[in-house]
DNA sequence: AATCTTTCCTGCCGGC
DNA sequence: TGCCGGCAGGAAAGAT
């Protein structure tokens, strides 16, 4: 499912195919997303051209000519790039039609994910107001963890999760970089060390960049690929391994509830 | 029927 | 008393 990585594969395997490229068409097939599309869009979006794509947290952001196209995947969601006259499937829901005859098309089958427009500075838009830093940045440092975890109670898994923390940090790869980092998920936040923290910064950062390496590997496929674009197999250290062996000391990988969500860990590795 | 995915929202709680 | 932040729980759709 979408995680950073794969939202980061899906820009960069988007933006080679719509950068300059002019919007001819804009069809919207369902607009019950998470919140509406906006009913004008279309006749807003016709002429522009697409000037730069960026990614902010998870959100896609397409620059064009007067304000901002921001794309969400939200749990299901995918984009691709495809001939124009390329027939859409039950939960295509979506396409942006290009002068030179493609396409981009979101596919969202529980319609979690969001097409929205903003005009002016998007740095202003009210879901990307309140959002921490980026996980790869610089900002994003042992200093920064450690003064948002003081004095609250929740697990650190959580906290990591919060997007007024750090952005990015989803399901599968907070239980990866708390692994990676040697912590437990029920850890109090408030409880971490300094140094911790930076053990935790680190492990998100390699965790994350890890992976979108190897979805870089995927990006071939990228324009008329069958299977989900930036959605990759890999290898994980206690996802989805309740009961099998640790893969560092051979322990049970244990499966708790946090927050509604599934939390793995090894017992004698993560403390 | 339960589970999984993201993230915003509601409502409760405690502190000042 | 009112406001604030922290936190738990709920909600959305569909495949399995």
């Amino acid at each position: 499912m979408p995680e950073l990585p794969e939202v980061e594969t899906t820009l960069r395997g988007l933006a080679p195919h719509l950068s300059g490229q002019r919007i001819a068409q804009v069809i919207v097939r369902n607009p019950q997303l998470r919140w509406p599309v906006p009913e004008q869009l279309p006749a807003i979006l016709r002429g522009q051209t697409i000037l730069a794509l960026r990614r902010r947290a998870k959100y896609l952001l397409l620059a064009c000519d007067s304000g901002t196209l921001i794309l969400h995947l939200g749990m299901s969601g995918s984009l691709r790039v495809l001939p124009e006259n390329t027939p859409p499937e039950k939960h295509d829901h979506f396409d942006l039609v290009f002068s030179n005859g493609t396409l981009m098309r979101l596919r969202d089958p529980r319609r979690f994910g969001a097409v929205l427009w903003h005009t002016g500075d998007i740095a202003l838009h009210p879901l990307l107001t309140r959002l921490g830093p980026e996980p790869l940045n610089d900002e994003f440092d042992s200093g920064h963890l450690y003064h948002a975890t003081r004095r609250r109670s929740a697990p650190i898994k959580l906290v990591i999760m919060d997007s007024h923390v750090v952005v990015g940090v989803g399901n599968i790869y907070a239980n990866e970089a708390l692994f990676r980092a040697g912590i437990r998920p029920q850890l109090a936040a408030g409880k971490l060390s300094l140094a911790r923290s930076g053990k935790l910064v680190q492990s998100i950062r390699e965790t994350l960049t890890e992976s979108i390496a190897l979805g870089g590997s995927t990006l071939r496929d990228f324009v008329h690929s069958d299977g989900k674009p930036g959605y990759f197999q890999q290898h994980y250290w206690v996802y989805g391994r309740t009961g099998e062996p640790c893969r560092q000391c051979g322990n049970t990988i244990k499966q708790i509830k946090q927050g509604q969500r599934s939390s793995f860990y090894c017992p004698s590795c993560q403390k």
